[in-house]
DNA sequence: TTTCAATGTTGACAGTGCCTACTTTGAGGT
DNA sequence: ACCTCAAAGTAGGCACTGTCAACATTGAAA
């Protein structure tokens, strides 16, 4: 690997950035997120950041878009591996409990206003999946969104550490998953 | 009514500041929502909040106790008026759809920390009655969980705006809340 | 009437987002 | 090999914020 003589340069200051950004998050909380504590960390001036982000905000926006984008592909490899609602559900659940702080920042109040366009298909991308699952064919979607509004507020519960903190630990998730999915009355996508 | 001379002393500041922030809430969300705003807004000095909230979070945290109080007594009220899972999810979506920005402040991630005895104990009141509700008697929780877990993320999904914007409108949620409920599969608390 | 704790005010400090003007650098065209 | 120039980084400043300490005003209790 190369050394560079002089570091006037980052070389990849934008995903430095992003990474000391997630690092904090999950540490601090998104409260001390703030971009000269990241040009800090990162070892560069406290303007450094606007080359790169407009904006405090589109340096959040970017990191959901990510957390979109990885959720979307895990829940993706869960339906190859397992095919069930139920492997999805745990997929997801997983990837909540996994990055609090981060799942919370993809459905912040700050990012409501003008979510643009990225955001908005990533998101789509991910929930699209979900929605193939459990689409009835009685033309209706209500299944859908039962669903999905299940792992959704099973995540958030989760998180929000409002169930008893043992349901928290990994190998306990899928069984408790796999319960609550267990509630659902779903029309699997079969045949008529 | 009696108009006071001299308005050195404000008669209820801290109610006014309450009143004042969840104004602002729901109208520019919860970014632009500073105590010194708050002062300015309420004809008072920046320094006068700090007589009646020790720092901005306790103002946050008495915003959210308030909004869970709320919250309980609709379910409450609803309960006694209806008896029936879905008049309960009903009353709890609707409270979240007319107060988005205080629904998510209440669990926003930023008073996850320290969250004090007041707010979890507002919080296990709302979710109490939820349960009593949907328990069965195979000694089981996970009925209770899964319609906990459904209207809150439903309350969540429509907040967010990532379902399709018609089915915010009021005369429309009962039918949606019925819906996604009605996939619900958990024994009433009825005899065994 | 006097006292005093509760409630407001003023001024200051550090931290923040963001803007403008300046500097350094590496890559591409001649 | 040189020049150029836009991309990427720096320095400084402005307005705003949360919070603290010191001071001022007041209504009510003693």
């Amino acid at each position: 690997m190369k050394t560079r003589e002089s570091d006037y340069h980052h070389g990849d200051l934008r995903q430095a950035l992003l990474q000391a950004a997630r690092q904090t998050l999950e540490q601090n909380g998104p409260s001390s997120l703030s971009l000269r504590e990241l040009a800090r960390r990162v070892g560069v001036s406290h303007a450094a950041p606007y080359r790169h982000f407009t904006s405090r905000e589109e340096l959040l926006i970017a990191l959901a878009t990510d957390g979109f984008d990885e959720l979307t592909s895990r829940l993706r490899a869960a339906e190859k591996a397992t095919g069930t609602l139920q492997g999805m559900g745990q997929a997801y659940v997983g990837f909540a409990v996994e990055n609090p702080s981060l799942y919370k920042l993809m459905f912040s109040p700050e990012l409501d206003r003008r979510r643009p366009e990225l955001l908005a298909e990533a998101a789509a991308a991910a929930f699209g999946l979900l929605r193939e699952q459990t689409t009835a064919d009685d033309g209706e979607r209500s299944g859908t969104l039962a669903a999905w509004a299940l792992v959704h507020g099973l995540s958030q519960l989760l998180i929000d550490r409002l169930l008893s903190e043992e349901l928290l630990a990994a190998d306990r998730l899928p069984a408790l998953v796999t319960a609550v999915l267990g509630h659902l009355r779903v029309e699997p996508p079969g045949n008529p």
